[in-house]
DNA sequence: CCGTATCCTCCACGATACTG
DNA sequence: CAGTATCGTGGAGGATACGG
């Protein structure tokens, strides 16, 4: 949007729509409540050039969203994680997806936003730092209910 | 963005943000859901250009969210109406509205997504057709609830 | 009153290249 | 690996003007 902010108005949507307002954004937090946490591995689900990345890391940490946290000094690396607002937007992400697979989602696999029993978040996901080796990633689990089929195989179509 | 299509993802959230991914129809949506369906309600409530909005409206049809529908043989006169499907994205309104509200607005006011008792949206603004007059409007009505104060002075800040 | 067509601007975003 | 800096561009979006 030719962004002319809509603070001034006092209604609540508009006021969450500073914050997370687009597609990236919107984006970025599923991966963050799936337990994505480092950088290279949001740049690598979302397919988002590394300059955008770092803005909307950026934004999202000035809103109070994210927070950016070194989880390793000697060489210095950095985690971006959720603060209690960053989950408190869990809920909506949870109608969101529920209205996507609702309606244009037929087949029944896809990223698990919650524990169908605990109704909790997904744990993050734990990778081996060494060799990058994902162990277990949530955002390609299935739904423990009944029969789901074998895993998905997830390629992203490249535009171009 | 430069808006490559997420198809052929299987995530129900790029699914749904393909629809809805952007401030525009997302506000556009939240007043359908509050009853407005004439082209110069959303003007008028959105501070958008015409031309936008002809364009965000018609993609909201083109997604089979909104209707259009002739209300008035002569003049010709349509309304842009929600379909199941547009009305069926109104939980994710609720739960945006929500977490705005509980983090970014203390004061008790704005505007009325569902009533509090029955849990459902709420009744379509009346207007004088003739004089242009709004009976009802319930973007500016207030829980009714505990004392809620006076009506709002909503003047949007114009940018520029 | 309810839109649509045309034009133009500017900035969101990706490409590329570079650093610790 | 985890980013930042710079640059170029396409398209989102406003202004304006017109029509039924």
């Amino acid at each position: 949007v030719r962004r002319k902010s809509l603070k001034g108005t006092d209604c609540a949507v508009a006021l969450a729509l500073e914050h997370v307002g687009d597609w990236w954004n919107i984006l970025i937090l599923r991966d963050a409540l799936q337990g994505y946490s480092r950088f290279d591995d949001f740049h690598q689900s979302l397919e988002i050039s590394p300059t955008m990345l770092t803005r909307k890391l950026n934004a999202l940490v000035d809103s109070g969203l994210l927070e950016k946290r070194q989880y390793l000094a000697r060489p210095p690396r950095f985690e971006y994680v959720l603060t209690p607002l960053g989950k408190d937007f869990g809920p909506v992400l949870v109608a969101l997806f529920a209205w996507g697979k609702r309606n244009f989602q037929s087949i029944d696999r896809g990223i698990v936003l919650v524990d169908s029993e605990t109704n909790e978040f997904a744990e993050p996901i734990v990778s081996d730092r060494k060799s990058g080796e994902i162990i277990r990633s949530p955002r390609f689990s299935f739904k423990a209910a009944k029969g789901s089929s074998a895993a998905t195989k997830r390629r992203l179509s490249r535009s171009r």
